[in-house]
DNA sequence: TAGAATAATGCAAACGCTTGCGCAAACGCT
DNA sequence: AGCGTTTGCGCAAGCGTTTGCATTATTCTA
């Protein structure tokens, strides 16, 4: 059951027997806690090499009750989405002298969190959109433990600062393009799965440009995308298949814009001459596309990095704004029916 | 410095109290571990979830010499390589009770394990790709941690298992596809970066296959892809600059195909019609580009769970096989030349 | 119905580290 | 020279669990 190690590990006592010390110094010179002579230093540090000491993580915080280790808890690990966040979150964590547990959670089958995470179990936590439970969360607060929200806010009655995109500002541009200058008057909407807070603004800010263009929202065309490639192909072919019409989509998501595009070139639309695409996140993909997508770009990976900076001042006691918004801003390339940009290095 | 948690957080101590039983009997029921009546499990049970306690991790790894987590280290989180292969561990170390622990490491500033990983701190460790010096994996390997190689082979005289792909076959297909179906004289090779050793195999076999066909391979045609977009991009710019002739591009992975293509393109020359071009990986992006990319299909995804399963046999003392190649296909596409499919569902 | 096996529980010693407190020596000031 | 500070270090009490060994109550066997 646990994995037999051959020779016994050198623990902080053999460390400081060998340099003729107590494991007080040790653990001192090693953590850079108090001073320490260089003398000392030098000893302790030959110690420490000789033996290949490693300390113990678990000794050592239990001891000082902290675990210089971030929790980050995500529905789900996939999408193109998940690369860049992560390497935002991994990287200004590493940073700052902390490391990364990872755990996915599936909300709908277990509401809670998974034991190795939150609590004392590590020094705060991350929460990816609507991984975890409004209760959980609400629970957590309570207990004064360190949380910041990703792409979602908080539950009703508990302050926890979080970080998201400018969702709502970013449909209203890709709206308006649509509307005033490709002059689209039906224009689709492809939503998020349930709970993804990211498509709801995006969906009001949807509405809002309708409304503000006095277009009537209509209820047939606004459909399920799931944020995703295979829901989003789906709810393109039945509204094919029942006859919907409508000129332009706007999807949730750029995987589910994609989606939207094989369905529509399936059934033999051209985009963008007979329906525009538009997607939102600019995941590195969307250039690439035929057509290369246009979507509003969102900086994926600083959202990372900033929620990590928030969580980690939280832990020492400093004060954090509530909301991070981080700007989002229109690329315009083909899926639109704008025409190809003139890129001086070919790379539009 | 610390996070201050208000209320204390119950222990097993207060549980045990509430219960009316020893610790011994809470850490029983709770972990399972012997026999408890009934009646006992219940009381222990309702305790636990009335004082909502949470076991505190180290202090478990403390007493019992293992840490149910596993550690994965590789060299940076980026590419569209990450998501599934991330995915795969994740999932599988989930379902077997492990919880993962990352950690990006650039292996030319630090040969060594970072602190919070390996030995003690983890019961095992997945080594990705060249993210860790021979040094350090022979160290670890003699004090009998258990290790798993994830697309690198062990140091001379250790003995871990590893899993990858079949590299060479995968190439070897590849180049027959463009020697003997489109007739190629003059093919290039993208090379992965320095110490990829996925990307040593899919050159040997690269030169292997040319060598079969009796041409023999120049070194001018092997340039740096870097398994990087950018990387590859600069190589065929400057291929293209220097008159280089070749009929053809096998680019080491997908993200270099990617970039060889662009280059390609910018510079006026058409794929596939005046080159070809194929990938290696079939990352999820490559059937979506234009031309669709003619690449290797790998079980990415597949590749994380074995590992894992691999490595908590070892964490078990079980026995493993010390070498998992797992088969590559060749997905033929456009970008290589062959005609398009007439695939039923249109997405080919 | 005695004796043995089994089930259910508890005691207390680790596990490897941190840290508050205390003490002596060295230093700086008047 | 005397006194307050600072510097450098050690003692020992935890931190919250697990687990080997005992102990008692219960059931089974012949």
């Amino acid at each position: 059951m646990s994995s037999q190690i051959g020779s016994r590990r050198a623990t902080i006592v053999d460390v400081a027997r060998r340099a003729q010390v107590s494991t007080t110094t040790v653990s001192r010179v090693l953590s850079q806690t108090a001073q320490v002579s260089q003398a000392t230093v030098a000893r302790v540090l030959t110690a420490v090499d000789e033996l290949s000491y490693r300390p113990h993580l678990a000794a050592r915080s239990l001891a000082s009750r902290h675990t210089r280790t971030l929790g980050l808890v995500l529905p789900r690990i996939s999408s193109d989405f998940i690369a860049p966040l992560l390497s935002g979150i991994e990287s200004t964590a590493r940073g700052e002298g902390y490391t990364l547990l990872v755990s996915a959670i599936d909300p709908r089958q277990r509401p809670a969190l998974p034991v190795p995470l939150g609590e004392h179990n590590s020094d705060g936590l991350l929460v990816f959109t609507h991984s975890l439970a409004d209760a959980e969360l609400s629970r957590l607060s309570q207990l004064k433990f360190p949380l910041v929200l990703l792409h979602r806010s908080p539950p009703p009655g508990a302050h926890i600062p979080s970080v998201t995109f400018e969702n709502k500002a970013g449909a209203r541009q890709v709206m308006q393009h649509l509307l005033q200058v490709h002059h689209c008057r039906r224009v689709a909407f492809l939503r998020g799965e349930a709970g993804a807070e990211d498509s709801y603004w995006r969906e009001v800010g949807y509405r809002q440009t309708l409304a503000a263009h006095g277009i009537a929202p209509e209820t047939a065309l606004v459909g399920e995308g799931g944020f995703d490639r295979e829901t989003a192909f789906r709810q393109v072919q039945q509204w094919l298949r029942t006859g919907e019409t409508f000129d332009a989509i706007f999807a949730g998501d750029d995987a589910s814009a994609l989606g939207a595009v094989l369905a529509l070139q399936q059934a033999g639309r051209r985009v963008p001459e007979d329906v525009a695409v538009v997607g939102f996140d600019d995941v590195p993909l969307s250039r690439y596309l035929a057509p290369s997508l246009t979507t509003v770009r969102v900086p994926i990976e600083a959202a990372g990095s900033q929620a990590v900076r928030l969580l980690i001042r939280l832990i020492n006691n400093q004060s954090v704004e509530p909301l991070v918004l981080l700007p989002s801003e229109l690329v315009i390339r083909r899926s639109c029916g704008c025409p190809p940009e003139v890129a001086p290095n070919g790379r539009a």
